[in-house]
DNA sequence: GTTTCTTGATTGACGAGTCAATAAAAACGC
DNA sequence: GCGTTTTTATTGACTCGTCAATCAAGAAAC
């Protein structure tokens, strides 16, 4: 009973269970059995539409990293003046949906492969310097030369506190770390030089 | 030719062995027969001494902390005050034993094991309330009740910084890293509150 | 002759990727 | 409209490789 223009509906529905089978593995041992179970289809359709499981991989991350960015042009929209742009920036990468165990799950298997894969490291980078250019356009009407330097530091502290925030002694608390972040980007702002 | 007392030098080759393993692969998928071969000797003798692979890499991680360990306890012993002592513990973790290619590997990997194996969990979370609770021994003469707050951006700045040293877009700058950590530790000093 | 050390060979399981075959829809020829 | 062919969707079965773990057996030290 083929229905036509699957592809597009197989295709979301892989990357959505691969998400939460890292999830529930924590890792990227996952086979594309598992995968393609949990997206009611047989192994061999997900090979059909993929190609292999490097590139089921790699599409899932894309997707993550879409959301997460659609998230942060949407708020940044919003935002009113350079101030609000900075902490809509900050707020972005502490949302809920950033710390389901299944999102979380995938950031740490990212930067694991973006030791190996170029592909993966490709994206990364994508990431880092989209995040850093949005952070020092915000900065610089606040900052002025400070902007780059500070920029870094938020960025940094924005990815350690993700860290902590998921993988810490308590339960994460988006809310501390959001805290922490608008702390140090006010002390930032206060000192002069 | 079986020399006795071959155990604890076994076991060292082996972590040894492990940790240059996950280097080459980036990743935790690596045979127990590649470390051994590495380490000079059959696969099934790795299993003799380590009971299976999760242990093997256990060790290994538990190797990489006690290194770590000691250099930091190293440094903070030599330091002189409270500044100086904050300053050792943020240099210590970005000596360029850290850098290696192969300790970043195993860290990130050690990451994403913490969610899933409780062993790794616990490892992990003795690191970080030791690294915290040395934080605040050495801010607590220069911020006070402060001191906590502190700590956690420094240690989370440590890891972001790691992270984005190790995965950054340029090549790992271990002196640039320092230098935002105890820039941050000047302006958190400076701020009154 | 018992303990320590060591390995080659083997087992058993699992998993990525392929393929031939089935089935429905669409397009085509008339 | 109605056969026919092509395209799209789908899977069960299979291949081929890999790898963790085991084991029996050999060799050196004590």
């Amino acid at each position: 009973m083929p229905k036509l223009g699957m592809e597009p509906i197989r295709r979301a529905a892989l990357v959505k269970a691969t998400i939460a089978e890292i999830g529930v593995a924590g890792s990227l041992d996952v086979t594309v059995s598992q995968i393609a179970r949990r997206a009611g289809m047989s192994s061999a359709l997900a090979h059909h539409y993929f190609g292999g499981k490097d590139q089921i991989f790699l599409a899932a991350m894309r997707h993550i990293m879409t959301v997460y960015g659609a998230e942060a042009r949407g708020a940044l929209a919003m935002a009113d003046g350079p101030r609000a742009r900075a902490e809509a920036i900050i707020r972005a990468g502490f949302t809920t949906t950033n710390f389901r165990r299944d999102v979380v799950a995938a950031w740490l298997n990212f930067y694991v492969l973006a030791q190996s894969s170029p592909a993966a490291r490709r994206l990364l980078t994508l990431y880092q310097r989209r995040l850093q250019s949005n952070l020092i356009h915000a900065l610089r009407p606040l900052a002025g030369d400070r902007a780059a330097d500070i920029a870094t530091r938020l960025a940094a502290l924005i990815d350690g506190m993700y860290l902590h925030a998921a993988l810490g002694v308590h339960l994460p608390d988006t809310g501390m770390a959001t805290h922490h972040l608008l702390t140090l980007l006010d002390i930032e702002l206060k000192v002069a030089g």
